[in-house]
DNA sequence: TATATTTGCAAGCACCTACTTGCGTATCAT
DNA sequence: ATGATACGCAAGTAGGTGCTTGCAAATATA
């Protein structure tokens, strides 16, 4: 059992996430961002160690301030494994859907041996 | 600090991606499943019951077997939250991909309140 | 009926996780 | 220089997670 440190593992928690969409709308240091909180600032200090190490996050000292902006790219790769699972939730023009993220996306979708990834 | 059981911390677990990856072709029994991977019965029984908890998963009894199939419409969920950071990995025809999105989808997307509900 | 198959349940274990409190250090303001 | 501010590091803890082995129950097959 190895440790993983993956964006869906960093993803799972809800706290996280919050965190997560705070800096999404603005860079934020590490106080602001546990001021909102109720845990310790200590417990939201290592919230963001785990997501800085998975690259949802990029820590930039400034003088004595941390500030933590999102950097979600990583997020497509979430995106692309729940995308092939699409046609479960709807049924409505997946066709176009699909092709839009084919065809235009940056990221290739369907890349294919996500799906026996677990070993 | 209470359990969670969500969709989230669900496919946390790469093992459980690669069930629903296994059922989703496919309904399979429990043993068929524990027979693709090198942990234990009971093992993989476990990740099956999580699964089934938080509705990924459907258990059928058929005789002493138990079939499981793939019921993905929660990763809608999961979906919905990764989208809305979508503009952060493409900037392609994000306005149209939203608009089928929001427009032709089952789900509502953007129901808004995920954001800062990590308490 | 005897035996094999499919499966759940329970106990136990090592490790991970989310959290806390206490303390030290660098930076900024006065 | 002095004190406040922003922050990391370290130690400690309760409970969760992923896993194992052993055993029992239900169903199928001979």
């Amino acid at each position: 059992m190895e440790t993983r440190r993956d964006v869906f593992q960093a993803i799972a928690d809800p706290t996280r996430r919050a965190i997560l969409g705070m800096v999404a709308k603005e860079a934020t240091n590490v106080n602001a961002i546990a001021g909102q909180f109720e845990v310790s600032r200590q417990a939201i200090s290592l919230h963001l160690k785990i997501l800085a190490e998975c690259g949802l996050l990029q820590i930039k000292q400034q003088g004595r301030e941390r500030i933590c902006e999102a950097r979600l790219e990583n997020l497509a790769e979430v995106n692309r494994w729940v995308s092939q699972y699409r046609k479960f939730w709807t049924n409505k023009l997946d066709a176009l859907e699909n092709y839009l993220d084919t065809t235009f996306s940056t990221d290739s979708h369907e890349k294919s041996g996500e799906n026996i990834e677990g070993k």
